[in-house]
Parts: structure tokens; sequence; C-alpha cells
RNA sequence: GGAGGGGUAGCCAAGCGGCCAAAGGCGGCAGACUGUAAAUCUGCUGGCAGUGUCCUUCGGGGGUUCGAAUCCCUCCCCCUCCA
């Protein structure tokens, strides 16, 4: 594939690339002497589980490797000690490297749901950054202005209002374009937030004489909320490794307003199945987000069950197929025993208060006091819409 | 080195001797309405064998008081300004 073609594709969907002649210029030369091109990618190792906004990221990388280019994780083992400087973020605890290397080995299993493990490197950036000394340091800061730093919003309102910036966020990024020097990117990629750090990684990278790294940021994917970008700490996230019957339900639950962005950032649909589904009902436009989503990360028929599922319970409102069964004996018991007993509620006050709100049903029976009642073998408790117990007796 | 501000429930934030299990907002849960969407409305959002003039909770510890989130002492932590 010609090189202009290539630049056409991977163009979609990003959010920031430049300079885009760069790429192109790149992307000729790797063809004309046959060599990859090596774009890196950073990764936080505190965060063990991969999202779909990672997918989003991920699956760029995915889409240059089928052109034949290399891709370069980089776990920020060394920069994890310092913590990305992102608004008011207090100070990580210091993590263990077995810690770090457990993060990373789910990790990997995760991101080679999308990527090939045969074109891909990965790196631990304590190698490099760990042995560089304190002159070293001085001198990799030498390379780079406060006023610059400052250039980044977060930092120039901060002081702006007098609030604290530490001279070690100022190293975070530096750090990270030294990441790049390290492995001679040829692109960075990641999420549209990091685009500051990856320019800094450019200046860097021309300070030891190489050729600035082409920057490639993707939009960040709107999380669960419909309103913050998606992300672990937020609890906004839907995870790449989740069953698929809670991604399908996830997805299912999103607010409508976020489909487009979720079907252009995590779907190969075309421009035109997009239009077609434009006009269809909401409800199954989602489903089919979802059909989609599922089989990239699970499989086809895992999307399927997952549909079928999601039907019974939710829109005919039936039972799901399996459920957890809990044993408790033929006595009458009070209701709040029996649902604390199940583990469906966290104390006796939750129970009370979902009796109270008629949140709680027993065999279709919504439960209204707190008398004692008899449990039939094989009988259903309920509470509120999703969260179902199969109750069985036993003897003694 | 000096001066000052602050640490309250999952988060933000009021309260500044009893009416405080602690306003309000966010988030969360439940109900109604629905497409498990959005919007809206309602209720709830420490614990419990005893629902109580009960227990635990307002950074930690100690004290004053019949009574403290509120006053005093002390320790820890965070922040701002001046130098």
């Amino acid at each position: 594939m010609d090189a202009r073609t290539q630049l056409e594709l991977l163009k979609r969907g990003v959010a920031v690339l430049l300079p885009e002649e760069a790429l192109l210029r790149k992307l000729e030369r790797s063809l004309e002497r046959g060599e990859p091109l090596r774009v890196k990618l950073g990764i936080d190792p505190s965060a063990p589980q991969l999202t779909l906004g990672h997918a989003v990221v991920l699956r760029k990388l995915r889409q240059f490797q089928r052109l034949g280019h290399t891709a370069v994780l980089i776990v920020g083992d060394f920069t994890r000690l310092i913590g990305d400087p992102s608004g008011r973020t207090s100070t990580r605890p210091p993590m263990s490297k077995a810690e770090i290397e457990r993060n990373m080995a789910s990790y990997a299993e995760q991101a080679y749901k999308i990527l090939d493990p045969k074109m891909t490197e990965i790196h631990y950036n304590s190698e490099w950054l760990g042995k560089l000394s304190f002159e070293d340091v001085v001198r990799l800061s030498a390379r780079y202005t406060v006023a610059r730093m400052l250039e980044r919003d977060d930092f120039s309102l901060r002081f702006k209002r007098g609030l604290p910036i530490t001279i070690m966020e100022f190293l975070y990024p530096l750090a990270q374009a030294y990441d790049s020097v390290a492995v001679a990117a040829d692109v960075e990629i990641g999420g549209e937030d990091q685009q500051f750090n990856f320019l800094i990684g450019r200046a860097i990278q021309e300070a030891f004489g190489q050729e600035p790294q082409v920057i490639l940021t993707m939009p960040l994917l709107i999380g669960t909320d419909g309103e913050m970008a998606m992300g672990q700490s937020k609890g906004n996230y839907i995870g790449v490794a989740e069953p698929p019957q809670e991604m399908f339900g996830k997805i299912m639950a999103l607010p409508d307003h976020l489909m487009p962005q979720y079907f252009a950032l995590l779907t190969d649909l075309s421009q035109e199945e997009l239009a077609k589904l434009e006009e269809a009902h909401p409800r199954d436009r989602k489903m089919r987000l979802a059909r989609e989503i599922v089989t990239q990360f699970h499989s086809p028929e895992a999307a399927a069950e997952a549909e079928e599922e999601f039907v019974r319970v939710f829109q005919r409102q039936e039972l799901p197929s399996n459920l957890p069964t809990v044993a408790v004996t033929g006595e009458p018991i009070s209701p709040l025993d029996l649902l604390s007993a199940t583990g469906l509620v966290k104390s006796r006050g939750e129970a009370r208060r979902l009796i109270d709100q008629g949140g709680v049903e027993l065999d279709g029976e919504r439960l209204t006091g707190l008398e004692p009642v008899t449990v039939r073998d094989g009988a259903i408790l309920q509470v509120g819409k999703r969260r179902f117990v199969r109750l069985v007796l036993q003897k003694g």
C-alpha cells in the first residue's frame, strides 16, 4: 500500500496529527527501506484493567501494525513514581516491582485482544530512566524552558491562581520525552490529553540529534456517565476484559448521545452503515453497538448470547438464565434476615430501606412489611431491577 | 524564618456549646415514567437480635463542661502569603 493511502487510513478518527507531512515522509521512507516505523505508546502500570478508552488508542496502534509497523509499548514503571500532573492529583503511593509486573502481565494479555504480539515490543522505562545520574537529569532539564512548560493549561492555570506546582511535575513530561529518545520513536500515539507531553518529546528528541516523532492523538472516549473521559479512577468505565454479559449491559446503559462517538472510535462500520443506523430505533442502534463491541473483545457467539440474555431479562423482564442460588432453611424468616443472608444488601438498614421503598420482590410479590415470610423451594428473591437470587431450601 | 487559612460522611461543602447522625450539592440506590437511554418527579443514602433519652462517626490524643463537630491543650497533615 502506498504511503499516501496509508496516511489516509491512519488519519481516520484522530484528534490531532502533526505534522502530517512528516508522517507522510516517514511512511515513504519506511516503504523504501523496508523498515517498519516505531510507534510508541506509553502505559501507566497502575491501571491493571484496560478500558474501552485504552481500546481506542490500541485500535489505532493495531492499524499501524496492519500496515507493517511496530508497536513499542513502554511501561511507565519509573514515571509512575512521579505521576502525571493532571490537576490536583494527590501523590500516588509507590508500587512494588512485583505489583507492577503483575499489572503488566494482565495488561499485555488484555492489549493482545487488539494488538498483534508478534509486532509488539514491550519495554520498562526504568531500564533507561533508572540509570540516569543527577547530572544527566540536570542536563536534560536544561533542554526545556519554564515558559514552555507553563504553556500547559493546567500549569498556567495553577500558576495564575497561586496553586502549587512542584518541580517534580516539570520532570514528568521530560522523562516521558526521554522515553521517546530511548526507543527512537517515529510516532507517539495516545489520548488527546497527552499532546503537550508528546510535543516536549519532539523537542527533546531534536536536542538529542534525533528526528522528532510525529504526534498522533485520539479523542478521549467519554465514560458511562456521559460526561467525563473514561477512566478507572472515575468508575465510569467499561473494561475490555469484562464478561460479555456485563459489557453488553453497560453499553446498553450508555446515554444515547454517546453512540456516534462509540461507533466511530470503537467499531469498523462504514459511513453508509452508520447512516443507515441513524434511522433505526435508538435502542436497536445501541444493541448493534453492543453487539459490535462485544464481538470484538469476545466472539460473535458470546455477543449473540449476551444479547439474548439482555432481551430476556430487560425487555421481556424474565429471569436471567442462570442466577446464583442461596440455601435457606424452610423456617419462616424475617425479610431482613433473608436479605442479609443472601448478600444482596450490605446491611440490615439497607434491607429495611429497600423494603420500605418497594424494591424487593419474593417470588414476584413485592414485600411490604417486615413480618416473617415462608420461603418456597426455588423461590426467586429480587432486589431492584437487576439483582436476583434463587433460594433453595436446605434441611436442618 | 515570620504571618495566616484549613482538615466534617463516597466526594464537595455548611455548621462553630444542647434543637447535630450533622444543612445543601454531587455521586449512588429504590420507586413512577421508559428503550436498563435522556429528561422529569418522589423517597432513601452510618450501624443494629433490642429502632433506642442505644452504639459508632466531624484529622489523632488529652482536657473543660451536666452536655463538644463546636471551647482549651497537644500532636500529625494540607494550603496560602511575606522573607
